[in-house]
RNA sequence: GCCCGGAUGGUGGAAUGGUAGACACGAAGGACUUAAAAUCCUUUGGCUUCACGGCUGUGCGGGUUCAAGUCCCGCUUCGGGUACCA
């Protein structure tokens, strides 16, 4: 019998199925591990070689986990929402709902054919109205709370209104977008409309004017996660600023706790580094600048600094063009040339600003007066400062900032160096190091010293106070797109009001069209008798991360009706003990889960605070591409190594019609109709081909699809492959050539249960050689499984393999557990030769087996002996032999005599069981 | 600019400070075969030597150490993230 892996495959995943093998409760009787992978978006082109790799790292440890007998939670799912579906619905007129369902199809039959361990029963997909009715639900709860700033915790709103209704905003600790302040009978003298605009200011949903990432290409508004340098990040479209009134989610409020739940969970440093970056914590001081007209006409800037101890240092103040200061500091005089600057502003989109650096800025006419040392100093606008950070003004010191220093240089304005010894001609000093001078009381100070200090003094003069200012800001929560879960909202008078719980889920309605209406509304403008008791419903839909930052409690109890996830099975399966994704989501999702997890960790409705406990990425799998060279102007294509005596364009070819390089001539020639007629100049008959590596992508020809290495070699192969490529942390090329390798490796295998068709395994007893190859297999998978070294593992087992080969050893007491330890990464093989074996049960419920350190034990050590650290022979000795004996022995061996060749040693060093280095 | 990773044979990669290149691919040679596939055996960093062996070698330059791919300092270079964040 031959390893026939596609009747083993079939057969086992059958099994699986019927007998429910990866099926799991909760089971108090043991211990709970739940393995996540990040849920893919089901895109048209399928899934690609890169894909999987995740998925079976997880795999793998699930089926470890379960081997040492955890209760494994390993759930799949499909985050259905998204752009493509509906440019797609946009383009031919198919209801998203429809592709998304054939797409989640196509990926279903490929996760099934690799053999995965996914509870299916638990499948979840966030266009489903039964999973999204909890997104729903979990959108109104975040309406109907605040953020108390000394609690550090959300609560009720009512709670809010009573304090307001009380003593109004006197002593209200709350995170809002404006500070307010009212009393209590002008709170109750408030319609309701008023107060109801006024809660908005409060609520952790809330919907206000915002200056938002609007994208004209997609026609829908974008998070800042989902805009890089300009651009969409998915398709790449030109993004503008424009303020409008969106749903937002206060995700600024849980600023500090993201940022110090860091310190409590396992992920690599460097993307707990992104998500710092991306909070971007800032301690330091606010402080109030006077305008030299005086106070009387409003005139106060704030500004917030971390270099307080820079302030006489300030030579000019800087607002951005959109603060609402502008108007009080502009002069008369200056008016003109003010307005047509924040005119000039405003044309300029973001990507216009990144790729143009020049400075520009307009003097307002007014100036300010410097708090500490009274000086005067004017007033500018510029775009270099941000509205959206700190306060939307600053003081500027352009000895010790660069970009003031630009400024200051531009428009001619003063620079005054603070710190003893520094050289400000070129450049601005930036770094927080040396002592002050010219800076009055600061003067003699270290720069730490002295901003300690400075922020003392601004505090007790009452200038100021001492701040923590962050650069993570809300979550923009509106979308103008159709594809995506409705709000639970209705609006009555203007204001937005919950529907109440009873009511959901709000189904998305069916529309015409997925285009916005005429009079420029979203697509549900569309949507008949999108209105509840009269009231209109919400136009816009939610976006993407909606769907995704609770899906991992979902899994804990998908079917429920009730609850999001019952608290039973909430506290039985808590959190996620091992997430595995791409590192691409460090500053979206994986921002987002984690608030929406502690949202509901302070409504006492999830127990743990943080939701992922270890976090792995998964390196990319990049694509290899191959080359052909053709002549200039001419169908005929040069082989690699000849190309240089020709002038050539080097044309991608499809990787699938090469192998190990060389072109399969034939298939070339079918693969296009324009290279039917091609010839072509080889080397020895052969033609090569050039390689690169490159982005997996279809314009390069470099895709691999996982369904073809299913057919060729089987799923098991494909499986040892993705992991065998190289460290799963890393980015690498992928390279079918190689493959070989592993499918020999499972042949071999199988040949050591199977002679000419014959099963050959028996009963005989181990040898102490035998037994040390199984134990030290075992003790390396062990440890490398623990450590997600998986490329070593699939080594190990082929070096394990290779020496029972060698030891020609078919013992069942070797194979049996050999078969186990393998099980997690080839399971189909494992299943098949467990049974073979005359097991009846599945080796998913097996015992992982132990290493046992006796069998280890090696009774003579090969000494390496060296000469300076160079090493020249080797000597075998017993493992027991003294370290004294060991350097008398080294010492008396002939070769050690010729290396002295008369001199003696100065020096001997000896490691027990390792090494012997003589000096000479 | 800033922050994080990398750099080891023709290729993917291995190596608790202790024999660099495990394992695998590819290549070369051989066995079996009418032939091919499959399988099995041998060789395979470079230079040098008939050979034993010798020299050299982990991006570059220094250093620590009996001993450095590994630790420290200074560069080069390639990825990834992020950016007028005060």
């Amino acid at each position: 019998m031959e390893y026939n892996f596609k009747e083993i495959e079939q057969k086992w995943q059958a099994y699986w199925k019927e007998k429910e093998t990866y099926k799991v409760d909760t089971n108090p009787e043991k211990p709970k591990f739940y393995v996540l992978d990040m849920f893919p978006y089901p895109s048209g082109a399928g899934l690609h070689v890169g894909h999987p790799l995740g998925y079976i790292a997880s795999d793998i440890f699930s089926r470890y986990k379960r081997l040492q007998g955890f209760n494994v939670l390993h759930p799949m799912g499909y985050d259905a929402y998204g752009l493509p579906a509906e440019q797609y619905a946009i383009q031919t007129g198919q209801h998203p709902a429809v592709t998304t369902k054939k797409n989640i199809d196509r990926y279903r039959e490929q996760l099934d054919k690799i053999g995965f361990c996914y509870d299916w029963s638990r499948e979840i997909r966030t266009c489903d109205p039964d999973y999204y009715q909890w997104t729903q639900w979990a959108f109104i709860q975040m309406f109907n709370h605040y953020f108390n700033t000394q609690l550090q915790k959300a609560q009720p709103i009512t709670s809010l209104v009573k304090m307001f209704e009380a003593s109004g905003t006197e002593g209200i600790q709350a995170a809002c977008t404006e500070e307010l302040t009212f009393t209590a009978e002008e709170w109750k003298a408030k319609t309701e409309k008023e107060q109801q605009e006024t809660l908005l200011n409060y609520r952790i949903a809330y919907l206000a004017d915002m200056k938002v990432n609007w994208c004209p290409a997609l026609g829908t508004v974008l998070a800042n996660d989902e805009v890089s340098e300009g651009v969409s990040v998915r398709g790449g479209h030109l993004v503008e600023q424009r303020v409008m009134r969106q749903w937002s989610l206060r995700v600024s409020a849980y600023a500090q706790r993201l940022l110090e739940g860091l310190d409590k969970i396992d992920w690599t440093e460097s993307l707990k580094e992104t998500q710092k970056n991306w909070i971007g914590r800032s301690e330091g001081a606010e402080m109030k600048f006077s305008l030299s007209f005086g106070e009387g006409r409003g005139g106060v800037i704030e500004v917030f600094t971390t270099r307080a101890d820079t302030i006489y240092g300030v030579t000019f103040m800087v607002l951005a063009p959109e603060s609402e200061l502008v108007k009080v500091c502009t002069t008369p005089e200056q008016a003109v040339e003010v307005e047509n600057y924040i005119a000039a502003t405003k044309k300029r989109t973001e990507r216009e600003r990144i790729a143009d650096r020049r400075v520009t800025g307009v003097f307002s006419g007014s100036y300010a007066i410097n708090p500490v040392s009274g000086a005067e100093i004017p007033i500018w606008i510029s775009d270099y400062v941000l509205a959206g950070y700190g306060t939307g003004a600053i003081m500027a010191v352009p000895a010790h900032d660069s970009r003031d220093y630009a400024f200051a240089r531009h428009f001619n304005l003063p620079i005054i160096p603070l710190i003893e010894g520094c050289d400000v001609s070129e450049e601005s000093f930036d770094a927080k190091e040396g002592i002050m001078m010219n800076s009055g009381f600061l003067d003699g100070l270290t720069v730490k010293e002295a901003i300690e200090a400075a922020k003392k003094y601004i505090a007790d003069k009452g200038i100021g106070r001492v701040k923590v200012n962050y650069r993570l800001r809300d979550a923009i929560f509106s979308r103008q797109r159709y594809w995506g879960e409705p709000f639970p909202v209705y609006y009555k008078d203007g204001m937005p009001y919950m529907l109440d719980e009873s009511r959901l889920p709000l189904e998305l309605p069916e529309v015409d069209k997925f285009l916005p209406t005429e009079k420029g509304e979203p697509p549900l403008g569309r949507a008949k008798n999108w209105e509840i008791n009269g009231y209109p419903l919400e136009l816009n839909t939610m976006p993407g991360f909606a769907g995704s930052s609770a899906y991992y409690l979902r899994y804990m109890d998908p079917k429920n009706h009730k609850a999001l996830v019952s608290k039973e099975a909430n506290e039985y399966w808590r959190n996620v003990d091992l997430y595995i994704g791409g590192t691409e989501h460090a500053t979206g999702h994986l921002i987002y889960s984690r608030f929406w997890n502690k949202f509901l960790f302070d409504l006492g409705l999830v127990c743990e605070d943080e939701p992922f406990k270890k976090l792995i990425n998964q390196g990319m799998i990049q694509g290899r591409s191959n080359f052909v060279y053709r002549i200039k102007d001419t169908n005929t294509f040069v082989s690699l190594n000849l190309k240089n005596q020709y002038e050539t364009t080097p044309i991608h070819v499809d990787v699938n019609i090469v192998s190990n390089d060389i072109l399969d001539i034939e298939k070339f020639k079918n693969w296009n109709p324009e290279y039917k007629t091609a010839e072509f100049i080889l080397e020895e008959g052969k033609y090569h081909c050039g390689w690169a590596v490159e982005k997996m992508s279809k314009s390069m020809y470099n895709v691999v699809n996982p369904d073809d290495i299913v057919e060729k070699y089987g799923a098991d192969t494909l499986r040892l492959y993705e992991m065998f490529l190289g460290p799963l942390e890393q980015s690498k090329p992928w390279d079918t050539n190689g493959i070989d390798g592993v499918h020999r490796f499972l042949k071999r295998l199988w040949s050591l249960f199977y002679k000419d068709g014959i099963f050959v395994v028996t009963n005989d007893e181990p040898t102490a050689e035998e037994l040390k190859v199984l134990h030290k297999t075992i003790k390396k998978i062990t440890f490398d499984i623990e450590n997600f070294s998986y490329n070593t593992s699939v080594s190990a087992f082929m070096i394990c393999i290779n020496e029972l080969f060698t030891l020609k050893c078919s013992k069942k007491a070797i194979l049996e557990p050999l078969v186990i330890l393998l099980a997690p990464f080839a399971p189909h093989v494992a299943e098949e030769l467990y049974h073979a074996l005359g097991n009846e049960t599945t080796v998913c419920d097996a015992v992982f087996p132990v290493c046992h350190e006796e069998y280890l034990k090696e009774s003579a050590v090969k000494y390496p002996i060296s000469f300076n650290g160079k090493v020249r022979f080797t000597l075998e000795l017993p493992a027991d032999m003294s370290k004294e004996d060991v350097e008398k022995t080294a010492l008396a061996n002939d070769q050690t005599i010729k290396q002295l060749d008369g001199k003696s040693p100065k020096k001997v060093i000896v490691v027990h069981g390792k090494i012997v280095n003589i000096v000479i």
